[in-house]
DNA sequence: TACTTTTCAATTGTCGACAATTAATCATGG
DNA sequence: CCATGATTAATTGTCGACAATTGAAAAGTA
């Protein structure tokens, strides 16, 4: 993930933690107090606050006044929710990019793919890397829409939502050879410049992914229907 | 606007500065110092960085390390990206909220639009207060998506950028006839509980008022073709 | 005069200390 | 034994001071 060079505590340890949480190495709902993530990295608590903060505006983390923050805990509905706006977004940006991207992005696209081609694991079941790709992937065409406002939404502010939900949910699950055919299908339309296919083949995909989710944690719950169905709440 | 109470400083500074900066008495790209704020508003600049941070997040201002924040300025480009965003999120959010307002809901949105009806200066061109009550609609529909992420992202997130644009662009201007007729439409689509027709209705209707804000701006651009045409820029 | 270098004032980044609020502990009474 | 209220420890909120960096003014040289 490679932390970029930054210039302040307060960028630094903004990325440090944005990067435990997502990695679930702070745990969700855990608190996470001034003090103590001062000592842990080192720093006051002057520029640990603007950080936190930060996080706050992007959803990773929870404040209440005079108590305290913790490490957001998710749902299964706020996950289908977000589900759903990657929906509308990314099948936007699909179109756009069919509309926009010049061909030397397109082949970055077609290199993107064949790189996962090449990825053993992909093939089986497992496959956690390809998550990391099937993320570039996408990334890839809402930087072929050449929309800004998109681009920062989807890349920014999302982005790290949706890879903290898929840790917190450690459902890395994946249908590789299913998506795949479908990344392929998507980069077919945008090489035709067809727009309005691009936007269809997008909203099926996402909608297939959110359906494959929801299914995997269905089992997950018959499955353990005795212990403590924790992730129902809220 | 009713600044809602907040129990620390960070916070009350927090919505004192989005509000000025989205009423324009903070210029567009104008430089605010952190000893300037921190006199005019009669805080230290500890809680002052932490707002100026949460800003930054919702990007009404722009930091460079070491340098300074600016307040934001637009150009006409990112407007119609914003509206781009909005078509494909409110639509979805008027699909769901055919899907899922109560009856009671519905009858509010029709107390909305009542409202609006026995505003005089409505029917008039200006309608200055119609943009509010126009956004106020839109505020409804979205919280009758039933879903939180898509609330938090418009009413939160998008909200006071599309605020922010519309004052810098002074383009109040105003359709409000047209618009009021598409508003009823909506409703009655959602009020049958016709998903379909609400998302269609609501996408030709943010789609409508793009084209018109495009049109507006292309004739300020003719008329002082002359002066210098700064929102070209970027 | 034009250009480089140096100085310097202003702003930002960081820190430690103090005040305010909270929630947990303990004591007290029913 | 439980409930209620006071006390206290810990955490958050706020502040002022100091260090670091920047941009511009000033001085010097060709």
């Amino acid at each position: 993930m490679a932390i970029p060079e930054v210039r302040t505590l307060a960028e630094r340890v903004f990325h440090q933690l944005q990067d435990a949480i997502v990695r679930g190495e702070l745990a969700p709902g855990s608190k996470i107090t001034e003090p103590g993530l001062s000592k842990t990295y080192g720093i006051s608590r002057g520029p640990l606050r603007e950080a936190m903060r930060r996080l706050e505006a992007h959803r990773l983390i929870e404040r209440v006044p005079h108590v305290g923050a913790r490490v957001v805990k998710l749902s299964m509905k706020e996950l289908l929710e977000l589900f759903d706006l990657r929906e509308a977004l990314e099948s936007m940006a699909a179109r756009l990019a069919a509309e926009n991207m010049s061909p030397e992005e397109v082949q970055g696209l077609r290199d993107v793919l064949a790189l996962h081609e090449g990825q053993a694991d992909l093939k089986r079941g497992e496959a956690y890397y390809q998550r990391e790709g099937d993320l570039d992937f996408h990334y890839c065409i809402v930087q072929g829409s050449h929309n800004k406002m998109l681009m920062n939404l989807l890349c920014n502010d999302l982005y790290y939502l949706v890879r903290l939900y898929r840790t917190q949910f450690s459902a890395s699950g994946t249908r590789p050879q299913r998506a795949f055919v479908e990344h392929h299908r998507i980069v077919d339309a945008i090489e035709a410049g067809d727009a309005e296919l691009a936007e269809l083949l997008m909203r099926r995909h996402v909608s297939a992914s959110r359906a494959n989710v929801a299914d995997r944690y269905a089992a997950t719950l018959e499955q353990t229907a005795s212990s403590s169905p924790s992730s129902l709440k809220n």
